[in-house]
DNA sequence: GATCCATTTGTTTTT
DNA sequence: CAAATGGATC
């Protein structure tokens, strides 16, 4: 059978439960849980699952065309079908098998992949549950979740499998947890308690720290399980790296803390279910068997364990879909491995290969120049990026003396474009290193333009939330060692460092946690008294809290705790000029905990969820790394600070040499591709660090563009549009752009000192040929998309798509 | 055990 | 240059 298909109804409600959702499912070995199965089958089992299918999928129309025609007819009639073009449609319908999607930037990625998946939903090749789609980050899944909703429903709400790696990671150790050597309600621990514990490993193992710093192997642990390798196979060569050779012992007894703790790391969350679907071929089978759909995306940016984990599920010839680009691969510092989607082909050769090619997003001097930078790069797949838009502005350059200047200048820009009716929201600024933020947001301050930092130092890594979240963490697991150590004197209440070890050394003795250790050492004489009644103070609030907790919600739970702890009166007496901020972060803390039904739903929340969620944007110009931009589009993008050494990033080149230079390449594509009409890029030749003044030099990413598609600016931004004779073929391939095309030092090198003739915007300006003709396709900033239906002079009348027919004068629109 | 001062370190990017 | 860490001193 290809899919669950069944025609009665009552079987779809038996085919509909989903056996692995099943309770108790957990306890069972692999065997005893496909009788159980088939057991519950028969019964009906519990279906949660089918009335939501069902209710909402008639109502959409697919699943009963499908009754009456057959999947197949639906399928190519189905509504969210329509627009797409033929190789994304392609794409969506390549159900069966091996398939890889090599999407370019702008080329509709994310449409395809919700388009997929909602196609085998609604043409039901598969239950909800019974699709693996895996993203990179939680807001990408969110928005996969969403754009699926719109397309057909809750149906959505059964795919208990679509989320970031990380998050099917800490699925399958819930599920498994005992395979994996864990008991139920394990713990995550963040890279705080990771250092934490490692020095306390290093401790132990009689290591310097000044001279091995914990940070250090915690970086070296961190990539080797990236690499999925386990302590016994870390290879002899890297392990001497580290303290005399101990690095594999110390990885090897850190890992034995954190079972004994019953913890696990960021790592350990993908190489552990490897490992467990290696060792237990059982389970392997029941999941393989189970995905039948297996989906990736920006599979450019996997790293070693995670293309293990998907090499297992999806086997030999599973119908494996990654999505991705070669060419945006930026993570590799992260662990990411480019040659995972380069070898795609080979690891898969039934596989099809299908390229999205059309470019919805940029103008086409924009994606002609990003197109000539990468083809600079070696080992690529290979994509001839078209654009569908006109050829629009030129990709702008401008040289400024210092960084201040380079700030003060943008802020102009930005103000000009603002006066002219541009959207703040439509104005990015990305920044290859986030210090480089600061010279903007002073000037940004100055004069009192909103803007909005992405990014930013994450919420939940500040000192005060993980403070709160530690007392969060001990009332939900009191075993949690690191956690308690973490507030056990904070705020100072006379536990020391001298009573915290004798905790310890009680603990270590007895195999007791630190908590329990405690409870036995506050009726003990042990400590000294004064130590000891605080203590007692403490252990018999956190009894009191964790009485509560059964109660009350957790946010409500989270404002007794942080009183009664005093914890906030700790940072009410502080006067430092921070405090406010950090009373105002426990106040946020709390707000987002209302969301959430339990303590232990809240606490797995933020072990996963890095990045609170962003205060909603607004009108505001929008200010962030280019690593934070990958995945967004603005009109107008201003990339500051191309020189050597800061872009391309000094370390990058130290650390990884040529590979290095590429991926900073491709982070420079990247960033170029984001803009759809609008790209500034400059470069200083003075650069405060610190408090010197170093010289630069313009990156050589600058001479890397194609000079046809770049223009020098030595003045403010142009606000009407330089426009072109239209080019019939607006595409630029990789091979034209490569060596003949390239931009010589002439017109690109040393923009300061290079003050040319050729000024864009005087040209512009003097003559007063707006260059638009009837027939041609504009955008204006209110209205949206039109066609030029006549000329007069200055005035134009237009049929906008939305707005209707309106009178325009030429200076307010843009040539698309 | 707490507070203050000096030294160091980082500023690439993040699940 | 700032923050964070760590050591020394009270």
């Amino acid at each position: 059978m290809a899919g669950p298909c069944g025609n009665g109804t009552e079987e779809f409600a038996e085919d509909m439960a989903d056996p692995f959702e099943l309770d108790g499912f957990d306890s069972l070995s692999s065997a005893e849980a496909g009788a159980e199965t088939a057991r519950n089958a028969a019964e009906g089992g519990e279906a949660p699952l089918s009335s939501r299918l069902f209710g909402k999928a008639e109502a959409h129309g697919a699943p009963s065309a499908a009754a009456s025609d057959g999947p197949a007819a639906a399928a190519t009639r189905a509504a969210y079908l329509e627009g797409l073009n033929p190789q994304q449609r392609e794409a969506v319908l390549t159900t069966e098998g091996p398939v890889l999607v090599l999407a370019g930037a702008g080329t509709g990625k994310t449409r395809v992949l919700t388009t997929r998946l909602a196609h085998i939903l609604a043409t039901q090749k598969a239950w909800p549950g019974q699709i693996l789609a895996v993203t990179f980050t939680n807001k990408a899944a969110r928005e996969m979740k969403a754009r699926i909703r719109a397309l057909i429903g809750d149906i959505v709400e059964g795919m208990a499998w679509l989320g970031t790696f990380h998050s099917i990671g800490v699925r399958f150790l819930q599920r498994h947890a005992e395979l994996a050597g864990l008991r139920s309600g394990f713990s995550i621990l963040d890279t705080d308690d990771q250092v934490r514990l490692l020095k306390q490993v290093l401790a132990a193992e009689n290591i310097d720290e000044k001279r091995f710093p914990a940070r250090q192997i915690a970086a070296l642990i961190d990539a080797w399980k990236n690499r999925g390798l386990t302590p016994d196979t870390v290879p002899a060569g890297e392990a001497a790296a580290f303290a005399n050779g101990r690095g594999a012992r110390v990885y090897a007894a850190y890992q034995a803390r954190l079972r004994a703790l019953n913890a696990v790391d960021f790592g350990d969350l993908l190489l552990l279910p490897v490992a467990m679907l290696k060792a237990t071929p059982d389970l392997l089978a029941e999941y393989r068997r189970r995905f039948r759909y297996i989906l990736v995306d920006e599979y450019q940016d996997t790293n070693t364990a995670q293309y293990l984990l998907l090499r297992l599920l999806a086997g030999e010839n599973g119908n494996i879909c990654c999505v991705g680009d070669d060419d945006q691969s930026i993570y590799g510092w992260r662990g990411a491995v480019v040659e995972n989607i380069l070898r795609f082909p080979k690891d898969f050769p039934q596989a099809k290969v299908i390229r999205l090619e059309l470019n919805y997003r940029s103008t086409g001097h924009i994606l002609a120049a990003a197109n000539g930078l990468i083809a600079h790069n070696r080992g690529r797949l290979g994509k001839t990026l078209h654009s569908v838009a006109g050829m629009g502005e030129k990709v702008w350059l401008r040289g400024h003396t210092d960084d201040e200047a380079e700030a003060r200048a943008i802020a102009d820009d930005i103000e000009a474009l603002l006066r002219a009716g541009h959207s703040p929201r439509e104005i990015a600024i990305l920044v290859r290193a986030s210090f480089q933020m600061r010279r903007f947001e002073e000037r940004f301050v100055e004069i009192g333009l909103p803007y909005h930092v992405v990014g930013g130092p994450r919420f939940y890594e500040r000192q005060e939330v993980r403070d709160a979240l530690a007392y969060l963490k001990v009332i939900h697991t009191p075993d949690h060692d690191l956690a308690f150590e973490r507030i056990i004197n904070v705020p100072r209440r006379g536990i020391g460092a001298a009573s915290v070890k004798k905790m310890h050394a009680l603990a270590r003795l007895r195999g007791l946690s630190l908590y329990r250790a405690a409870a036995l050492m506050m009726d003990s004489d042990e400590l000294p008294a004064r130590t000891r009644r605080p203590l007692k103070d403490l252990m018999t609030a956190f009894a009191r809290w964790r009485a509560q907790a059964a109660e009350l919600p957790p946010a409500a739970l989270a404002e007794v705790v942080l009183e009664e702890s005093g914890y906030v009166d700790m940072w009410k007496a502080e006067k430092t000029p921070q405090a406010e901020g950090r009373l105002e972060n426990l106040k946020e803390l709390v707000r987002s905990m209302e969301a959430f039904d339990t303590l232990s739903g809240f606490l797995e929340h933020v072990a996963l969820v890095m990045d609170a969620d962003q205060a909603a944007a607004g009108e505001k110009v929008v200010l962030m790394t280019m690593h934070a931009a990958k995945g967004l589009e603005f009109d107008t993008v201003f990339l500051p600070g191309w020189e050597e050494g800061l872009f391309p990033h000094q370390r990058a080149l130290d650390e990884a040499g040529e590979a290095g230079l590429e991926e900073e390449r491709r982070l420079a594509y990247v960033a170029l591709t984001r803009a759809r009409r609008r790209a500034i890029i400059s470069c200083v030749q003075m650069r405060r660090v610190h408090t010197m003044w170093q010289p630069a030099q313009p990156s050589r990413f600058i001479d890397e563009l194609p000079a046809a598609h770049v223009a020098i600016l030595d003045d403010a931004l142009p606000l009407a549009p330089v426009t072109e004779p239209e080019v019939a073929d607006t595409s630029v391939d990789n091979a034209s752009a490569g060596a003949g095309q390239r931009t010589g030092r002439r017109t690109a090198a040393d923009p300061v000192s290079g003050r040319t003739a050729r000024a864009p915007f005087r040209q512009m300006e003097r003559r007063h040929d707006h260059g638009l003709c009837e027939g041609q396709r504009v955008f204006h900033q209110k209205f949206g998309y039109g066609t030029i239906a006549e000329v007069d002079g200055e005035k134009l009348t237009i049929d906008f798509e939305k707005a209707g027919r309106k009178r325009i004068m030429a200076a307010f629109v843009e040539a698309v």
